[in-house]
DNA sequence: GTTACTGCAAACTTTTTGCACGACA
DNA sequence: TGTCGTGCAAAAAGTTTGCAGTAAC
């Protein structure tokens, strides 16, 4: 699945602006991981930027894909699918809820609110197959690391 | 994080009862690894359901962890919490949208929707934290799997 | 010319698998 | 008693790190 020309193009100016602007070099590798997640839609891994970006880039290594994906996440220009980073976690509520995610520490919560149970899923999405379950989540930072981030700043 | 005594103990008998009634065997890990589970509202990994089950079944080893959540969660018993099994994947994506997600395949595409972009974060999140992003994620079987499944039937 | 970045190799973490023994139904 | 599940060990998959050479600024 490809991202239209001119949006990928768009794209990938933002990101090299972003790593310039942030004191960081523009190297040929990063450059080109840039691009390959700019022009994919699929959300790909790791892996799969390196197969794609290696057919333009033989010589890159798969651990340099991984350090500017870091690199790019870490300045919050591509995000991660995953709830959290690490290991899988479970979950035996069954009922229907909603989860707040810290993305500091990956802190979970369940969520209950008529109102975003509410929530229906669109046509859109009903389009590309079955919808079984509606979940919102809420991503921020919890009240625990803001205070731990406050007290360092001092 | 604890779950309320009654409501774990109505957990651990869904579960039991399900386990039985699918043919499967209630052994002594099965029983304690569910128990955990079940009360316990962090949404713990692997690891945190081992070491705590280890304290009331000191024999019980890693893998047994690893294939028992693997039989709960087939049974759709438990969930996991992430929204795809495997590796990390990335999203150049920063305009607002949600995400379809394929349980069996693990596609994932893009949704635009102004009547989910207009989801809000309830009082009840805003209290545990700032929330900065609001996703809402549609989990359910894509066309191409649908399609697959019902094949395989005939 | 510096310094940050890359590629290589090795380590580490998370998860899966094959096999023989033991326990549930 | 037969079969499914467990524990052990080893391997596979995914990710991170130290180091020496290379390239960006």
């Amino acid at each position: 699945m490809t991202v239209p020309a001119l949006e990928a193009e768009r794209r990938v100016a933002v990101l090299s602006d972003a790593l310039r602007s942030s004191g960081l070099r523009l190297t040929h590798q990063r450059l080109e991981v840039a691009r390959e997640i700019a022009g994919d839609d699929t959300h790909p891994d790791v892996e799969s930027i390196y197969r794609h970006v290696r057919e333009r880039v033989p010589t890159i290594s798969l651990d340099t894909v991984y350090r500017t994906v870091a690199v790019l996440a870490e300045l919050g220009l591509v995000g991660r699918v995953n709830a959290t980073a690490g290991a899988t976690r479970y979950d035996a509520n069954l009922a229907r809820h909603h989860h707040f995610v810290c993305t500091r520490c990956g802190l979970i919560r369940d969520i209950y609110s008529v109102s975003l149970d509410s929530v229906e899923a669109p046509e859109e999405a009903s389009a590309l197959g079955t919808v079984e379950s509606v979940r919102v989540q809420l991503s921020g930072v919890c009240k625990e690391c803001r205070r731990k981030e406050s007290d360092r700043e001092r």
